[in-house]
DNA sequence: GTTAGCACTCTGGGCGTGAGAGTGCTAACG
DNA sequence: CGTTAGCACTCTCACGCCCAGAGTGCTAAC
């Protein structure tokens, strides 16, 4: 799991610090192990090659770099990258020139609140070059608003739940006998009149008194029936799992040199698969404003291993949230990843507060 | 584009298509190019490898096989399988045992439409080993049955358009100035008293006189506004293309050894993204009943040329119509994916005149 | 503490070779 | 005249080899 708690940052003074960064920019940019020479070269440091490797061999002793073969470069480790990320905690605001593209597309869409996180997955995507991911804005408890029972034909329906901030659910009801619309019409007015506007638990209190009032007639008998569906669907909504993850981009991630043999697209690929993960996740990372980074083998499934995860929460605690973020080869921008992400669900803010002004 | 028209099968006597045969069902099961003496060892031909070998060439020479260098055995060419698909017109039903299993799945889940097409996508994944595909089942055209305007909050409201068979569609709607939950209500019974049961076309027709009927108050104004929406919302009903494809098991197709490079990899999934496409042949294979087969080239985009489609129709000709599916490579088992594929659109007809009866 | 120098190590690409698989052809056979 | 056995030929693929190149680690000098 990510480290919570920033702890100081260890034991590296800051000549090792530098280097470490410079390596880890270097081996985002080439793929490629990277060796002292071309640090120094690259990066103008100020020492020379011989000094660098001696740097490099304490790094790789503090298990921040490792060394493919002996006569190979170095390349970071899970532990360096979380070094790395926990040293970039001066959040650098995203340069506005992609705050502009990024606004600029979001105006474009209309104003429907299931199409903002499909755009945010998608924008993500493109800015960052990996795998844009997104959730809907799941709101904490249902409210019912109302319900409208529709007859599809004699023994059919469609029962539509409308909750707070029009989430609209929609199941088919089977009858055991005909009913006609207007008996349908009927029981439905009567659970709005008695449920609207309740939560799942308080819908669940006044149920049973409910039963008793509409008497013994057929259109109670019916309304008795259909409120315990509502019940049982605010219930599954309450309990359920952000599932729906949208992702746009995948293919950015296959591009990426370490997915070359396809053994390791295909684990790539389960892993993107692996929803549940990424719902649990939701629920660990709380409040808003904050990016929190997940890095190769920091994430519990194992087909997760060799990628990344930049998430951050969106929407209003204790009401509606979601997630958004990137997913990404381990060996990602995290400076840039964190910024736009950081941004997007920045702006996803304001349109959810929109929502619940 | 596929062939409509069977034509009567080609110029080969019966020993060659035998062959034909034998060679595309040993490829597909090996996935190596096969040889002479292998196809008389476990097809146990009645003739001598070096007869077969004159039949391979004669068959390379129909364009059926090629060659990949001078001393490899065989391939199929997509004509070679086309000619294959045509050969098995007498649609062999699915075995039984294949058939309970499907039912069953199909007997776990709850009775709502949204949940049939996405199954229908998992068992097919599963049963033929490739990707499915399957969309949801597309009302021909829209008929509103009611609308409901719930306020979220003074000048934001949702609206939530009922459609017949209980198709629900949600938005946003924007107002200038406050609008009470009273006004909303009035406005919309307007609206249900108007447009209630009508389709696009009636809907555009009644529109211009709702509004003179309606006199000049809020209330009319507001109705008004929500009637044009209510159109425009039916129109992008009508002409919006399938575009929501369902897929699952798409890393069965990655599996496949000819996709063992990464590029190629990467041009499979991008032509599983292409879902335009999917959506285009929906229109193109009409009525209920028949399975089409695609192969290889004869999809029209370019990073489809190495997998072929076996798609269904399912639903109500001129009522609702969708489309299930299987993607996987040129190689694949024609055979079992059309008896699958056959059989799990026929299960969805079922449900679906359930939805119409 | 830093640096130059140097020996050492390991990879990756290029090349040649040989086994194996499969073909195409031809001559004999029923 | 179709079918078959035999055989030379071709091409790939796996293996082993070698070498250039890159980079390290160590040591001695600054």
């Amino acid at each position: 799991m990510a480290r919570r708690i920033r702890r100081p940052l260890g034991p590296l003074d800051l000549r090792a610090q530098a280097i470490l960064r410079a390596v880890i920019d270097e081996y985002v940019t080439t793929a490629t192990p990277v060796g002292s020479q071309a640090l120094v070269a690259k990066y103008r440091l100020p020492v020379s090659s011989a000094t660098v490797r001696g740097v490099l061999a304490e790094l790789e002793a503090a298990g921040m770099l490792s060394h493919p073969h002996t006569s190979a470069g170095r390349v970071p480790t899970d532990v360096g990258y979380r070094y790395y990320v926990e040293s970039i905690n001066v959040m650098e605001p995203l340069p506005a020139v992609e705050q502009l593209m990024i606004r600029h597309q979001f105006g474009q869409v209309e104003f429907a609140s299931e199409h903002w996180f499909r755009l945010a997955a998608t924008t993500l995507a493109t800015a960052t070059g990996s795998a844009g991911l997104a959730t809907p804005a799941k709101p904490v408890a249902a409210r019912l608003r109302r319900i409208d029972l529709v007859s599809i034909h004699g023994r059919l329906a469609s029962l539509i739940l409308v909750l707070r901030e029009g989430t609209v659910k929609q199941q088919l009801v089977h009858f055991d006998n005909v009913q006609t619309q207007e008996a349908l019409a009927a029981a439905s007015m009567l659970v709005n009149q008695h449920l609207a506007d309740l939560t799942a638990a308080q819908v669940e209190r006044r149920l049973p008194r409910f039963g008793e009032a509409g008497g013994e007639d057929e259109v109670a008998t019916l309304a008795r029936r259909i409120g315990d569906l509502v019940l049982r669907t605010m219930r599954d909504f309450d309990h359920e799992k952000i599932e729906e993850v949208f992702s746009d981009g995948l293919l950015n991630v296959l591009a990426a040199p370490e997915f070359a043999q396809s053994d390791k697209v295909r684990r790539v690929f389960s892993a993107l698969e692996n929803r549940a993960y990424l719902g649990d996740l939701v629920d660990a990372i709380g409040g808003r404003g904050r990016v929190h980074v997940f890095i190769g083998q920091e994430n519990r499934p194992e087909e997760m291993h060799e990628v990344s995860l930049v998430l951050a929460p969106y929407g209003q605690p204790g009401r509606a949230m979601g997630v958004v973020g990137v997913l990404g080869p381990t060996r990602m921008s995290y400076r840039h990843a964190i910024g736009t992400v950081s941004f997007v669900s920045g702006l996803l803010d304001e349109l959810v507060d929109h929502l619940y002004a």
